[in-house]
DNA sequence: AATGAATGAGAATTCATTCAT
DNA sequence: TATGAATGAATTCTCATTCAT
């Protein structure tokens, strides 16, 4: 997902704030929404935390869903930038399964470096009021997806995947599984050293299941 | 999972209560918990939409978390009786993709026709509050997955997944992507027709990715 | 005015309370809207000064608006009252100069006696909020009015009014010196004493200025 | 009404400015207080729209009153200067009546022609919090009123009204009228058009009512 | 002279919970 | 057992004002 050109979420006099306040208070609002739903989320909390006045938060931000945006969008800007890195290493010959597995790498990066960034992009999908979810469309543009999903068409025109597979069903497949390893990552519900393991397993199998029948050689060696 | 021994969720009282009477305070607490994490879920609504005073509610349950408790109960209890009918009706000698098959459905059923108790259940996953979560997990007990993962073990005795492939991760996998597919047939963005070929795909790429090496047969052809 | 009917501004809750408490609410709301513009008017400095909690009154009334709506129901029931009142002493042969004073004396003994219920009446004229406006409206039927401009006309038929003169010009100067002189007697600004005479002034000018040309008699001695 | 004499209502800093941005900040001044009481008047609305800090209208103004005083003060200086443009028209043998409607209809002038600057000083009217109240009234005095009264005095001398009238009743009579026609002018209430059929109607009522009784001629035909 | 950051009091409203009846 | 009145802390947000730069 990228930001709405024109938006400037906090208003100017946050962008004045002497860097380590806005740090603070940054690292404050991130973590607050990180850890709480949008209404649950407390503005006040934050504020009692950063050690400022109430009415001072007005100041640099709209209000609570201003805020909300800026967290949101800090949380977008860092995953982009995280999978752009992870994928200039990659030469344009790389087949699917190599870029696939960058694109993991990256998402698990992000989920173990950045658990509070990844926690506030993540909790967006949680969100269920409908209100704010619309202003939140509103203010946010969708991307991303289309670059999995072309990835996908364009492995099953060069023959990495077989002709019986349907790319879409291959992708919800792929999604599906990273996105609940990258949640497990971020609440510390897998350890460290079990992702590597695990993520090898995964991908042999999808490899397996996803090449065209009858070639499917076995590959490299599962890492356990 | 299931429930916690000496717990007495609601109070005596509640059960004292006109089947009628108990039956709306039930289906009001699961909308309510269904529609909001567990701080924005409002008692209050709930007392106001039943028509009955606030101070009843304090006869019936301890509190609100005792409220939230008995809706996650009652989802509980209809996941695990949608999930035995469903194996009801297989044989001992089913293979475990046919288990597996049948537990999908088991699944997708509960969240196309119970949306409601389905959505309590998720809701739990998407509650990120340390000390709900905290009280939550004291007043449950782990269950299920070992079902799964016994499936797993025997697949693998039996030879119906290679051996190269970790039960473990066989399960995740797995996992994520019939919990994936619970979610957004509930959410509602998946159409009704797209579920059973896109199960369908999603169970071929699986069969063959687990398959021992070499023997992956084009077993049986994808439903469309 | 008119209430509408199905409405009960206040919840029932309110009704159940001891009467003494509620005179007291009843009584400090009415002076606060008396003494204050709507945005201006303070729910807080009410229940300071009743020495309730905040949220006791959010039991009684749905909000800040249903309060005012309550005080003006209040403030026009009060008002209908006195006006019928004035008429029940008046017999159906009465000229519209007898009517006219009945009716002044009535509005002029409200705005003495309740000034407090006369002046909230009187600050919605001076409202300026359209939202707060717009739903007040919505919960009020106009009425009034229509009675007076009835007599006019009623007047200028049987001929105690000159033809030349339009009744609703009549109308609209005999109403603009009534509201003139209530308002000042609600604010104190002018004396007991001095409200028969100046009554009895106006009347006999207005009495002259309407009559047929040429007749207008020297009727009573004025008062003064 | 005039000013006191020692105030020095805007600080001298305010008049150093820059002739446009005092505009702009006096414009969007009166807008304000037109449009809202006191208190519900919002002096952060007001540097809003004027894009300057705010602290700066504090180097300008003592604070909210002394805006206030300062809006009002232009109210009156403009109603006096529309005032007397008008009377500058009339010779001095011209009759009460003559005076009345050239006054009459400056101030629906000004009703129309500056319904905000209008709208200023009717809002005083309307104000009711009794500390803004007085220190209004400290700082602005009493005088307007003085010279209709001496005109009412001087025609009743003349024998222009008849000798049963008390004076200070018939100033009392047309003040109330003429005051409530600017109030539905300036709120838009009475069309542009009906305002001279209106006048003339209510004059001719005001003329026969206050002439010697038995003279009162037929005066001119009244415009409808 | 101008700025704009900081403040804190005050606004309305919602909420879960207690308790006497 | 059921009620509903009472509470007070919590919420977001607005405002006029001060002050250092």
């Amino acid at each position: 997902m990228g930001l709405k050109g024109g938006s400037r979420l906090p208003k100017q006099t946050f962008f004045n704030l002497p860097a380590e306040k806005r740090k603070l208070l940054t690292d404050l609002t991130l973590e607050e929404f990180a850890a709480h739903t949008y209404h649950a989320a407390s503005l006040s909390r934050i504020v009692e935390r950063a050690g400022i006045a109430k009415g001072s938060m007005y100041q640099y931000f709209e209000g609570k869903l201003d805020l909300y945006l800026y967290a949101l969008k800090l949380a977008m800007e860092v995953k982009l930038r995280i999978l752009s890195e992870a994928f200039s290493g990659l030469g344009p010959e790389a087949d699917i399964f190599q870029r696939l597995m960058a694109a993991t790498r990256a998402g698990l990066k992000l989920a173990r470096e950045e658990p509070t960034l990844y926690a506030v992009g993540n909790n967006l999908a949680r969100e269920t009021d409908p209100t704010v979810l619309a202003r939140v469309l509103a203010g946010l543009q969708p991307a991303g997806d289309n670059m999995l999903s072309g990835w996908f068409a364009e492995a099953a025109a060069r023959g990495e995947i077989g002709p019986r597979v349907d790319p879409a069903a291959a992708l919800y497949a792929f999604n599906a599984v990273t996105w609940q390893m990258s949640q497990d990552i971020a609440a510390g519900r897998i350890a460290f050293d079990a992702i590597e393991p695990l993520l090898a397993q995964v991908f042999d199998v999808l490899k397996q299941g996803l090449a065209p029948r009858g070639q499917a050689g076995p590959s490299e060696k599962p890492a356990r």
